[in-house]
DNA sequence: GCGACCGTGAAGTCTAGCTACCTCTCCTTC
DNA sequence: GAAGGAGAGGTAGCTAGACTTCACGGTCGC
C-alpha cells in the first residue's frame, strides 16, 4: 500500500479547523505545538498540497485544507462503523462505557438510565462522568467517553460539533426563580420588575449565565449578578433565602425549596438530548444507551411532543 | 484520539480475508509473514476481539474479523474520497497517472486513449502499464496503478474486486482464429471439426487458456495444446501458417494475417471495462480518464448497447 | 515418520514521531 | 519606536513502534 493519508493527522487538521490555532490543538492531543506542526507538515506531503497557510501570527486552512478537514468525519465515521462491525456480534450488551452528563440532568436523566441499564443490561458498566457539554464534547471525540447527556440553547441554534450526531430527549424550559415574596411583582410588571434585584447565576463562562444576561437585556435591562454558585441546584437556596433572584434550567426547579418561586419563562429553552460519536449509533451498547435514555425521559415532552421509544427520532449528524 | 483503528492494519486483514495465508499478505505488502502476524494481533488488541484463528496449517477469519474486513473497503473509499477533495480543487488536470492496460486492448484501448487525453489535457501524464487483470488488480488496489483497463469474462460471473468500481466499455467477443483451409469443416461440423487440431494459446494461469478449454468442452472435447505464446496477437501467425487453431479475444482479430480466418465464438464473450479504486471516481484526473475512454471505445457496441459519452454508466462498485 | 510449509515468538535494528530548545514573525503595549 | 509576549516552525536527540532475522511448534502430504 503506497502513501496514504494518514487518519491522526487529519483529526489534527480538523481540530485545527475548529480551533484556529497549533497550540490548542496540541494541548487536545497532550503533545507539543512542534509535533503538531511537523505532523501537519507530513500531512500536506500525503496530500500533494498546501492545507495550512500563515496568517498574521496564526494559522489558516487553504482551501484544500478546509475540504480535507470537511472530510475527515466521513473517515472517522466509517472506522467507528467498522469497530460497530466486531461489537455488533458479541451476544449480550457488556463491557465499559463511559457516560458524560450535564450537572443539571444527573438526577433527572443519569440516575434512571443507571437503574434501566442494571435491569435491562446487567453486564453492562456504565460509568457517568459529570462534564458541562463544552467540556464532554472534546472528550466524546477524543473517545474518552461514548455518550454525552448535553443541551443546547434553542435560541443560539448552533448544530452539534461535526463528527457528533444528536439524539434529542426533551425540552427543557428555562424558569425564572425568586422569593415568593416577590411573585406578585413579577406577575404584575414581568421580568423587569427584577431590574434592581440582586442575581445569582453559574460563573463564567456559562451558557446558562449567557441565557440569564439575554433574557434580562430582553425585558430591557442588565441584570446585577451579584454571587455565583457553579451547583446551580444550591443557588435556589439563596433564591429561598430571599437573597437572590435566578434564571435556571427548569431540570433543576423540580423541588424549589419552600419560600422559593418557579415560573416557566417562555421562549428560553434548552433541548436536552443525548451525543454519540457519529457511525456509533448501531453498536449494541450505544443503541442500548439511546434506547434506555429514551425509555426513561418518555413521561417528558420531547422537543416537538413525546419521541418515541426507538431513540433514533430526529438524530441530527454533523 | 484514545485508540483507534489502524487503517493500513485493517488493510492487512481484509487482503488475509481474500489470500488466506499471511505469507501470501506479506509477499504483496513487501514485508515477512512475521511483520504481519505481528500487525494482526495489534488489531485484535485495537478490536478487542478476536479476529482470526488457525486452521489446519493456515489461517481461518473469525466472525469479526470477516464483518471488519468488509467494513475496510468504506474505510478506504472514505480516504479515496478526501483525496479527492483535495484534488478536486486543481483548477487543470494535470499531473502522474498510471494506467495498467490489458495486453490485448493495448492497441485499441490504450492507444486511441493516450492521443485523446493529449489533445483534451496537454499537461496530464498518462502512464500506461501493460499488465493483465490478475497482475493489475492488485498494484490498482496498492495505489501503484489508478485506472486499469481489464476485462471480465461474462460466464465466470464474478464481481470486481472488493474496494474497486468498474465501468464497463464494450462487450468482446471470443473468436475462433483458424487456417483458412479448415474454414469449411468449421461452418458444416462447428468447433468439434476441430478436435483432433494442434491448438495455441496462452500460458498457464490465463482466463483466456480457461475459457479455450471452456469451449471446447462445451463442443464435447478436450483441445490439445501443444503452442503456448504469450503474446496472443502473434499467435494469429501460427494459425496463419496452418500449424494451429485458436481461440482469441475478438480485440485481438481486427486484422488477421492473410490465410488465417476468424469466426464470431457466441456465448463466449467478455466485457472490457475501466477499474477505479472505489471513491476516486470523482477526482478530476480520474474522471477525465474515464471520460476520455467512454469516448475512444464509443464507437463498439456497449454491453447493453453502446454506452453513453458521460462514462458512469452500468458502474459496479465493491 | 520425514520433509515441506505455514504461522508465531524473541531479540536486535531501524525508522518515524515526539520533546526540548531555539529562532523568527507578528502583534500589542508603554 | 522599542520591548515584550504569543504563536509557528526548524533542529538535535531520544523513545517507541514496526520490521527483520532466526528459531520453534504445528499440520499436512508423501
Amino acid at each position: 500500500m503506497r502513501h496514504m493519508l494518514d487518519v491522526k493527522r487529519m483529526v489534527l487538521l480538523r481540530d485545527l479547523a475548529e480551533h484556529g490555532r497549533v497550540t490548542a490543538v496540541a494541548d487536545l492531543h497532550g503533545v507539543t505545538p512542534s509535533a503538531v506542526s511537523q505532523q501537519l507538515r507530513a500531512l500536506e506531503a500525503e496530500a500533494g498540497a498546501s492545507l495550512v497557510e500563515r496568517e498574521g501570527r496564526g494559522l489558516r486552512l487553504t482551501a484544500a485544507g478546509a475540504a480535507l478537514a470537511a472530510e475527515c468525519a466521513h473517515v472517522l465515521a466509517a472506522l467507528e462503523r467498522a469497530e460497530g462491525a466486531v461489537r455488533a456480534l458479541d451476544a449480550e450488551v457488556a463491557g465499559d462505557l463511559a457516560v458524560g452528563c450535564a450537572p443539571s440532568a444527573l438526577r433527572t436523566v443519569a440516575a434512571p438510565l443507571l437503574a434501566e441499564l442494571a435491569v435491562r443490561h446487567p453486564r453492562l458498566r456504565p460509568r457517568i462522568v459529570q462534564a458541562e457539554p463544552e467540556e464532554a464534547v472534546p472528550e466524546l471525540r477524543g473517545r474518552r467517553l461514548d455518550v454525552v447527556v448535553g443541551y443546547r440553547y434553542d435560541l443560539l441554534g448552533e448544530p452539534p460539533a461535526t463528527g457528533t450526531t444528536a439524539v434529542p430527549l426533551f425540552a427543557d424550559p428555562l424558569c425564572l426563580a425568586l422569593p415568593e415574596a416577590l411573585r406578585p411583582a413579577v406577575e404584575r410588571e414581568g421580568l423587569a420588575a427584577l431590574r434592581g434585584h440582586a442575581w445569582v447565576s453559574a460563573p463564567e463562562p456559562s451558557s446558562c449565565r449567557a441565557m440569564l444576561l439575554h433574557a434580562c437585556r430582553n425585558a430591557g435591562f442588565t441584570p446585577r449578578i451579584e454571587h455565583s454558585c457553579s451547583d446551580l441546584r444550591s443557588a435556589l437556596w439563596l433564591v429561598a433565602s430571599g437573597q437572590a433572584v435566578s434564571i435556571l434550567p427548569g431540570l433543576l426547579c423540580d423541588s424549589p425549596p419552600s419560600g422559593a418561586a418557579v415560573l416557566p419563562l417562555p421562549g428560553h429553552g434548552r433541548t436536552v438530548e443525548a451525543l454519540v460519536r457519529s457511525g456509533t449509533e448501531g453498536r449494541p451498547a450505544i443503541a442500548a444507551v439511546l434506547s434506555a435514555l429514551a425509555a426513561v425521559t418518555a413521561g417528558r415532552a420531547g422537543p416537538e411532543g413525546p419521541t418515541g421509544a426507538g431513540g433514533g427520532g430526529g438524530a441530527v449528524s454533523y
